[in-house]
RNA sequence: UGGGGAAUAGUGUAACGGCAGCACGAAUGACUCUGGAUCAUUUAGUCUAGGUUCGAAUCCUAGUUCCCCAGCCA
C-alpha cells in the first residue's frame, strides 16, 4: 500500500491552493496592495519577491515569507521573483542555493523564469556607487573598522566625520578604481556614502557601501575582490527586478530611509517596501545563526534533522507542504512581534494526515499475549480498513494468529478509573480481529514485571464485530507475533525543553543548555508485515499512536519510520488529572 | 538615553466611529471498532489614565510596557 496522494504536487502548479470565494485571506499588507490597484500606483502591476541570503537552510518562518510573497503573486494576478542576495562571499554556498530552491519548489510554488542573484547585478551596482561618487554622495575612507565604530557616536551622541569624508570627487574616482584593481588588502578601505553622522537613524551616519575581500563568490569566482553591502544592494535590486512591494522583515524598517536616500540619489525606479513581523514559534529558535551552531556543534544530525524547524527538517519529519501553506495562511500577517504555539503547526499537520494518511498497526513496548483457545498454527487474514475517512482508500488483509503483541500501555494489572482498556478478566476489542479477555497474568519472578498475558477470544466476534450486540469499550491495537516485521521507530519531541529556549536561569547559560535530551528515542517498531519495502516518505497513520513518515534510513529488510506527530492523546490527560487528585 | 516600530482572550489574528468575531489551546458532553476523527457547549480579551462623540478597540492627549538600531552581516 502506497502513499503516493499525499506525495506534494509537482511544482510546475503555480497555484497550490486555489481560494474558495469569500475566504480570500487579507492582511495589512493586502490592503495596501488594494489600495495601490486602486489609485492605480503601480499600472496595476503586483511585483514581489522572496529574497533569501544562500547562508544557510530555508525555515518554517522563511515559509512564511515564501507564502506571502508567492500568495500575493498569486492572489492578484501578479508575479513573485526569486532571487538569492548574495553579497557577502564569505557565507554563501551552492548548498545552500541548492537548498533553498528544491525548498520553495517543494513548497509548492514557481518562480518560472525568474531565478535571479543580487550578484547578477555587481557591474551595474558598481556602476552606481561611481555615479554617487562622481555626485559627490561617497568618499573612500581609509578608517579601520575599529575607527569607523568609534567614531560613529551611540544611540544618543552623534558620530564624528571621517577625515577622509572631504577628498576630492576624482581622487575617490582613482581610489575606489584602485579597490577594485585589488591594489589594497582587506580591510583597509571602505566606499562610504556622504549622509550625515549626526543623524538619529543610525544607519544613516555615512554607512559603508563597499568593502574590500579578497574571498571566492559562490557565481563570480575571483571576479570581485570588492563586494557592495546589502544595504547598497538590496533596494536597487528591488528596483532593476522593477518590485512594486518589497515585502521584508521589521528589523529593516530603520534601513528604509537608506534604502530610498539611494534610490533618490540614483534617481531609479523606487519599490515601496513594507515589513511584517517575522515568525517565532515555542519550543524551537529560529534564527539562522543558532541553527547553524545546532548543525555544527552536532546537536543534531544536520539541517533537514526532523527535530529541527528547517523547511528540509519538516519534510524529513513527514510535514506536508499543504500543511504548512496552512500553517502559514493561519497565523496571519501583521507587525506585532509575537510567538506562535507549536500546537497550532502540529494541528495543521494532523488535519492534513487525518484524511489522507492510510492507517496500518505498529506496536511501540511489546507486551506477549497468548490466546489459550485459538487453535495452534491456525492464520487468519482480518479485513482492515485503510482510512475510515477515505472510503476510496479500501481495505487490506491483516494476519491474525495465537500470540499477539499488544501495547504494553494498554493492560494494567491495576486498572484505574475510566481505564478502559485490558485488565485481568476485563475484555477489550483487538482492533479489526476478536474481542478477548484476560485471564491470567504471568510476571518475572525476580522483578515482578509483567511479561505475558494469556487471555481467551469469543470466536463470535471475528472481524471485532459484536453480533449480540454488547458495548466493548476499549479497542487496542495489536499485531501477530508470527508475522511481525520488526523497524525503526524515531519518537521525537521537541528540540528545547522551554518554550522560549533563549531564557536561561543562569549567566553564562545559553540556548543549548536548553536542549531536550529526550528529543529523539529510537526504539524497535513491531509493525505489520505490508509495511515491508515502506519507502522514504510515505506517511503512515499507526493507529493510536500517531502519523509516521518512513525515513531515507529506511532500507527494504528494515523500515524506518519518524514519528511525525502523535495523535491527540485524551487518556494521557485524564491520567495526568488523575494524579494530581491524589 | 536619540531614533524607528508595536500593544485586542493563554496563543495567533479580525473588527477601518455603530452587536468585540475567528482559529489554535483548555474544559464539558454526545458519538465512536483509533481515548483518533466528528458534532455540540463552555471558557476567556480591547495596556493605563484622561478627553472628543449620541456612540471609541478605532479619533485626540499624556503615560506604561515590549521589540529593533551603535557589523567592513543580511
Amino acid at each position: 500500500m502506497k502513499c503516493s496522494n499525499i506525495n506534494s504536487k509537482p511544482p510546475s502548479e503555480n497555484n497550490p491552493s486555489p481560494v474558495p470565494p469569500g475566504k480570500e485571506s487579507s492582511d495589512f499588507i493586502r490592503e495596501i496592495i488594494r489600495e495601490d490597484l486602486r489609485t492605480g500606483k503601480y499600472q496595476g502591476r503586483v511585483h514581489t519577491r522572496f529574497p533569501p541570503e544562500p547562508n544557510g537552510y530555508l525555515h518554517i518562518g522563511h515559509a512564511k515569507s515564501i507564502c506571502l510573497n508567492f500568495g500575493i503573486a498569486r492572489d492578484f494576478g501578479g508575479k513573485c521573483n526569486l532571487r538569492m542576495d548574495d553579497t557577502n562571499p564569505c557565507k554563501e554556498e551552492v548548498e545552500y542555493v541548492e537548498s533553498i530552491l528544491e525548498d520553495v519548489r517543494w513548497l509548492g510554488f514557481d518562480w518560472e523564469d525568474r531565478m535571479f542573484y543580487a550578484s547578477d547585478y555587481f557591474e551595474q551596482i558598481y556602476l552606481w556607487a561611481e555615479e554617487l561618487i562622481q555626485k559627490g554622495n561617497a568618499y573612500v575612507c581609509e578608517l579601520t573598522a575599529d575607527q569607523v565604530r568609534d567614531t560613529r557616536g551611540t544611540l544618543t551622541q552623534p558620530g564624528r566625520e571621517s577625515p577622509f569624508r572631504n577628498r576630492p570627487v576624482a581622487e575617490n574616482l582613482e581610489l575606489f578604481r584602485q579597490m577594485r584593481a585589488g591594489k589594497f588588502p582587506d580591510g583597509s578601505r571602505t566606499l562610504r556614502a556622504k549622509i550625515d553622522m549626526a543623524s538619529p537613524n543610525l544607519n544613516l551616519r555615512d554607512p559603508v557601501m563597499y568593502r574590500i575581500l579578497h574571498a571566492e563568490h559562490h557565481r563570480t569566482g575571483d571576479a570581485w575582490c570588492i563586494y557592495p553591502m546589502y544595504d547598497f544592494t538590496h533596494g536597487q535590486s528591488d528596483s532593476i527586478e522593477r518590485i512594486t512591494h518589497s515585502i521584508c522583515t521589521l528589523e529593516f524598517e530603520n534601513h528604509r530611509p537608506l534604502y530610498d536616500w539611494y534610490i533618490r540619489e540614483l534617481g531609479i525606479y523606487a519599490p515601496q517596501q513594507i515589513e511584517f513581523a517575522r515568525l517565532n514559534l515555542t519550543y524551537t529558535v529560529m534564527s539562522k545563526r543558532k541553527l547553524l551552531e545546532l548543525v555544527k556543534g552536532g546537536y543534531v544530525r544536520g539541517w533537514d534533522d526532523p527535530r529541527m524547524p528547517t523547511i528540509s527538517g519538516l519534510r524529513r519529519r513527514g510535514y506536508t507542504p499543504e500543511a504548512i501553506r496552512e500553517f502559514c495562511a493561519r497565523i496571519g500577517v501583521a507587525k506585532v512581534e509575537g510567538t506562535v504555539e507549536i500546537s497550532l503547526l502540529e494541528h495543521c499537520l494532523r488535519e492534513d494526515l487525518n484524511k489522507r494518511a492510510p492507517r496500518v498497526m505498529g506496536v511501540l513496548k511489546p507486551l506477549k499475549v497468548v490466546i489459550d483457545n485459538y487453535p495452534e498454527g491456525q492464520v487468519e487474514q482480518m479485513e482492515a480498513v485503510n482510512n475510515p475517512e477515505d472510503a476510496a482508500a479500501g481495505t487490506r488483509q491483516v494476519p491474525f494468529s495465537r500470540v499477539v503483541y499488544i501495547e504494553e500501555d494498554d493492560f494494567r494489572e491495576d486498572p484505574p478509573k475510566k481505564y478502559h482498556r485490558l485488565a485481568p478478566g476485563k475484555e477489550v476489542r483487538l482492533r479489526y480481529a476478536y474481542l478477548i479477555t484476560c485471564t491470567e497474568v504471568i510476571k518475572d519472578p525476580k522483578t515482578g514485571a509483567v511479561v505475558e498475558l494469556h487471555c481467551t477470544y469469543d470466536p463470535a466476534t471475528r472481524g471485532g464485530n459484536t453480533p449480540d450486540g454488547r458495548k466493548v469499550k476499549g479497542t487496542i491495537h495489536w499485531v501477530s507475533a508470527a508475522h511481525t516485521l520488526t523497524a525503526e521507530a524515531r519518537l521525537y519531541d521537541y528540540l528545547f525543553t522551554k518554550e522560549n529556549p533563549d531564557v536561561v536561569e543562569e549567566e553564562g547559560k545559553t540556548f543549548l543548555d536548553n536542549l531536550n535530551p529526550n528529543s529523539l528515542v529510537v526504539s524497535p517498531f513491531l509493525v505489520e508485515p505490508g509495511l515491508a519495502g515502506a519507502t522514504a516518505g510515505e506517511r503512515y497513520q499507526f493507529e493510536r499512536l500517531g502519523y509516521f513518515s518512513v525515513d531515507p534510513d529506511a532500507t527494504p529488510e528494515r523500515p524506518v519510520f519518524n514519528r511525525s506527530v502523535t495523535l491527540k492523546d485524551t487518556w494521557s490527560k485524564i491520567e495526568k488529572a488523575q494524579g494530581k487528585e491524589r
